[in-house]
DNA sequence: TTATGTGAACTAATTCACAGCT
DNA sequence: AGCTGTGAATTAGTTCACATAA
């Protein structure tokens, strides 16, 4: 039924800030979740799924349907009342709010297990992001191919990020590189970072940073475990009913 | 001065609940935060600083400290008015809380490049966790050796966690293989799970899941940058003072 | 004097529950 | 009849600001 196309805005130009669509911002805990939604659209879209409700796509993503629906509430309506979303134009409308219409472009730097696993990642490659260069110190890596890109000395970086117009560049070189990689992407005009060292950057006003961290979640993990362990021999008498 | 050996509790037996440290139970926002705290006094530890105040110590950790003292409070009274955090003290307290006063024998399956990077991820081999064996069904892989470990073929994957009595295991494989993988653990007897396929993984009751997301944080910055982007554009009036 | 620990105030996020549209 | 979209209620998290202790 509401097909994409007669919907205002699908054909308009990727980052044209005329149409600006979310007036009181998007909050941060839904923007999180938003790539999760985004994928369960596309493996619903992949099995040929066309419409879907909240209760199922919120299923699919792991969440309950009254976060699911206010989340999409904030990009505008565009549900069906009594049908449910239509998924192709969601997905649309999700990869909009998340600004994957346009391409970007980012550098990888570091071709070490984790660059080169980055570069295969599903969805690193995918939709909305292009790997324009992968750089590593290592001269036995340089020249070696990583999923259709050539590794390239990294002294190339300044000259790369300028002439391209790179604005996200990932780290994925080992702490003790990790500040001096930052200070130079930022130099070059690299205002968004995707950090994999293990260690807090330091960047200036302006430049947006994301850490992931390999072993945070694996601690918190143990937490957890050691929790429910606990209880099991500790019979608090306040605790036991507070999960199942 | 309050050096760690004089506290209750701080050489006594890991696991047992006799000493129930948290009555009220540690906020989860402050759990996520305790692993980047941890770093932090390590660095310090390692540069020879004996003693850190909150301010200084959530630079470190890149929050402020209000939120660092309010995390630290929950865990107990452990700084020394007018003085600051024995650092040293304070790592085997955020260890404890954490339960990495124990050893966790972890399983990664998958030998990939991100099963590689994770062998060798700093602060996913160090404290608090070891690994114990690592999978792959690629018989190219097998007999390989992975940062002191060797891989294994899948079909032992039953045996080790059964027999080493693993409570954590890894998925480091294909999204398309990981619900099997995650299934195979689980009746084996795992009962945390660190997913870094990119899908949401059915468990039983009982089973807690994390996931990390290689692409989620790089769509955020994508979302971000947009924004910013947006914003240099459009002279929206309400919006220009939001941030810097 | 200095820096922690914490009630109180505030802000953000989640969940409920139902009005309103198809 | 069914499912979205959303105000209202609730819960969680953050920040303030200062009493308290070393």
């Amino acid at each position: 039924m509401s097909s994409a196309a007669e919907l205002p805005g699908f054909a308009s130009e990727p980052g044209s800030a005329a149409d600006r669509p979310y007036p009181g911002g998007i909050p941060e805990a839904t923007v999180a979740r938003l790539p999760v939604y985004l994928r369960a659209l596309y493996m619903l879209a992949e099995r040929g799924v066309s419409t879907v409700a909240s209760d199922e796509l919120a299923r699919a993503a792991g969440v309950n349907s009254a976060k699911l629906r206010k989340d999409l509430s904030h990009l505008g309506s565009y549900g069906i009342r009594g049908v449910g979303y239509d998924v192709e134009y969601l997905v649309y409308q999700v990869s909009r709010a998340l600004g994957l219409t346009q391409n970007w472009p980012v550098v990888i730097v570091g071709a070490g297990n984790l660059g080169r696993a980055l570069a295969h990642y599903g969805g690193f490659v995918t939709r909305g992001f292009q790997i324009e260069a992968v750089f590593d110190t290592d001269q036995s890596l340089i020249g070696s191919d990583i999923g259709g890109v050539v590794v390239r000395p990294s002294s190339e970086l300044e000259a790369v990020v300028t002439s391209q117009n790179i604005a996200i560049g990932v780290i994925a070189v080992p702490a003790g590189a990790a500040q001096a990689v930052c200070d130079r992407l930022v130099a070059a005009g690299v205002t968004s970072i995707l950090n994999f060292a293990p260690l807090v950057l330091n960047v200036p006003e302006g430049v947006d940073v994301r850490k992931v961290d390999l072993s945070i979640e694996l601690q918190i993990l143990a937490f957890h475990a050691q929790r429910r362990s606990a209880e099991r021999f500790d019979q608090a008498p306040d605790q036991t009913a507070a999960e199942a």
